[in-house]
DNA sequence: TGCAGTGTTGCTTC
DNA sequence: CGAAGCAACACTGC
């Protein structure tokens, strides 16, 4: 499940391996992924024949600025992948052209494959077909993003700030952090593994936070998120970069999916439990309520 | 074998 | 208005 760390490393890769390249031709299996608009034909038309003038992110959204002032709207939500590469229709599967990490089972998931003009290929893996595509004006797209909460990584995301965004919310800590118009970017894995750097308990109440509190959930939030962006993100769901390589957050990951582990800072251990659906993972010993 | 668990978002219901 | 529940979908693990 890709989270802000994992969406930042495709970003990134993107800029790297897309910059320039036009669109000659999209396939689907699936067309009804593509939200907007919602006739394939009319999306393909026109997206073909516009470029790729940059990649960007905003919250777990990738954005493609292309030429004409179109930006190309891709949400991952649970399984998507982009994969960049080579492949070719085989019985219905797209199969890589060279050996190597996309031969993983990923490719199976491809419902979606954008060709490029120098024929390299940027494909849409997705298991569960829940990712979102949408083709947007530019202008537009603010107001369709403008319920999102700021970006935590961003150096203008100050204590301050957090305080501002977090003051007069009520609820559980773990589910305010999940909350995407709160702050941008963090979903369950994160959210649990920054609690626990912040040895705060997921079912803490907001308003019950004092100001040291508030200082180490801060803390946390910036030193995870950049931490797992350093390692180019966590891979324990299924998530790879556009090479189809995993990401080595794992080796760092304390709390999510350890139940019944000991605890890397006190050796109690590891509990597990359900706040508002979700799973939620911590030490009932370091992490205080 | 069968069914709960898996996570993100948005819509529906209360 | 807000919170809770569920659907979108398909595979894994118990």
């Amino acid at each position: 499940m890709p989270e802000l760390p994992e969406v930042e490393t495709t970003v990134k890769d993107l800029n790297k391996k897309v910059l320039g390249r036009t669109f000659i031709d999209i396939w689907s299996d699936f067309k009804k992924q593509v939200k907007k608009p919602k006739n394939f034909e009319q999306f393909k038309k026109e997206i073909k024949g516009r470029k790729i003038e940059k990649v960007r992110r905003k919250g777990k959204n990738i954005l493609f600025d292309l030429s004409d002032s179109k930006t190309l709207l891709i949400h991952q939500k649970l399984t998507g992948h982009l994969l960049v590469g080579y492949w070719i229709l085989d019985n219905g599967y797209w199969r890589p052209k060279v050996k190597g990490p996309l031969e993983e089972k990923i490719n199976t998931f491809i419902h979606l494959l954008f060709t490029f003009d120098n024929g390299q290929m940027l494909a849409l893996s997705d298991l569960r077909k829940f990712a979102k595509i949408e083709l947007w004006d530019r202008k537009n797209l603010k107001k369709e993003l403008s319920s999102l909460g700021p970006e935590p990584l961003v150096k203008d995301f100050t204590f301050q700030k957090f305080k501002d965004v977090l003051t007069g919310k009520k609820g559980k800590i773990k589910q305010i952090l999940m909350n995407q118009e709160v702050i941008a970017g963090i979903g369950n894995i994160y959210s649990d593994e920054i609690l626990f750097e912040a040895r705060i308990h997921p079912l803490k109440e907001v308003p019950n936070l004092n100001k040291d509190e508030f200082k180490e959930i801060f803390r946390a939030i910036k030193k995870i998120l950049k931490k797992a962006v350093k390692l180019r993100g966590e891979s324990i769901s299924d998530f790879r970069d556009i090479g189809g390589r995993r990401g080595f957050f794992d080796e760092y990951r304390k709390v999510y999916r350890k139940e019944g582990q000991k605890c890397s800072r006190c050796g109690a251990i590891i509990k597990k439990i359900k706040i508002a659906g979700r799973s939620a993972h911590f030490c009932s010993k370091c992490q205080k309520l």
